[in-house]
DNA sequence: CTTAAGGCGTACACCATTGTTCGAGAAGAG
DNA sequence: CTCTTCTCGAACAATGGTGTACGCCTTAAG
């Protein structure tokens, strides 16, 4: 009955893992604070059947977090970082501009529930593509050196969570915000004339 | 006994009034879901004492952002915004900055009380200088045209967020902070060479 | 000093949320 | 088909927050 050492779970039990995990990235990603009642009931599957997979609110965002984590780096690792560090940083903004459409919120869900030590370490692995690509660009003086790699790292996070939330509002379409992320970002580490 | 038409409260009344209006600022600046209790306590006051003087916590969160509103706008029209639109935005941001700095998160706490109606013409006083300056700005060919107004807003008001968070987060000191907030914001506004 | 307004703590009702228990029934695995 | 696993709803306890009622004490105002 077990194919592997461990427990071997029925199907309807893993389609209903998926589907609460589904249903909770897409709940967190706009709204960090959703309860476990709505979540469940957005998978089409009783509260209770949530807690029979996930032992607590808490569990279940932290399994979230992974699988954002993972899906964030596998992404990310596609992206070809060589070249002009200019051309690269466009590459690299459109996908992350994506991931952060998709899954936005979530990462304040997790900040509730996660250890400093943990949500460090979290955010440590798609930031040190971002980090190295900037600090390739510093050294081969097509980005500003004037400000702190860590001021511009965070200069980066601020506008796609600001683009986020304009998107959001109204105030820009998906489509237009994908060129000013990029356009504002280049902005923001060109050297200056 | 009624100085006024009104019912002229006891000194001691308006002073406690004050503390807790203090109180839920500084609190709700960094955590916009204090409890009442917290804000009570840290206002040296009674719970019970406070809801006599807010019917509920929601007409507290309504009376700080008015309080902060009103703050933030007389801070902000004593700025001088004629000459060079750099310069000017540059005042601007100062003072802008400290107003973030001081005031923080109570925007999230006021978002989750008062109707989005309300929120727009909240923000709609401050944003109406930022706005007025950035089309000067553009109609004088100093800031670049090739992207919405309403973007250049969301972006100014992206990176003042980003930096109070990396200033809490301990990745530049609050001094820097004033520079780069300068820097940024003038690189993001300024025509392409 | 007298009086009324205000402050304080306790206690209570109320609500939403989390997490658990139980038993009947559905559905997958063999 | 049978057996085991899983689902589901209802019900329950616990928690933590909001808002109210009451009685006693303190303090400002006249």
């Amino acid at each position: 009955m077990a194919t592997d050492g461990v427990a071997a779970k029925r199907a309807d039990a893993r389609r209903n893992v998926e589907s609460v995990l589904d249903a909770a990235i897409t709940l967190l990603a706009t709204d960090p604070r959703v309860s476990v009642n709505e979540i469940a009931k957005a998978a089409g599957v009783g509260r209770v059947t949530l807690y029979g997979h996930f032992p607590s609110r808490a569990a279940l965002v932290e399994a979230v977090s992974l699988r954002v984590i993972a899906s964030t780096d596998q992404a990310l690792s596609a992206i070809d970082l060589a070249g002009d560090p200019r051309d690269a940083m466009v590459r690299l903004l459109e996908a992350t501009w994506q991931l952060t459409r998709r899954f936005g919120a979530v990462v304040i869900a997790a900040s509730d529930v996660l250890t400093p030590e943990e949500m460090r370490r979290v955010h440590e692995g798609p930031s040190r593509r971002v980090r190295a690509l900037v600090e390739r660009g510093r050294d081969e003086g097509v980005f500003r050196r004037d400000m702190p790699v860590l001021w511009q790292l965070a200069t980066i996070q601020a506008v796609l969570h600001g683009a986020s939330a304009a998107v959001h509002r109204g105030d820009v379409t998906a489509d237009d915000a994908t060129r000013l992320v990029r356009d504002t970002v280049l902005a923001v580490l060109a050297v200056t004339p």
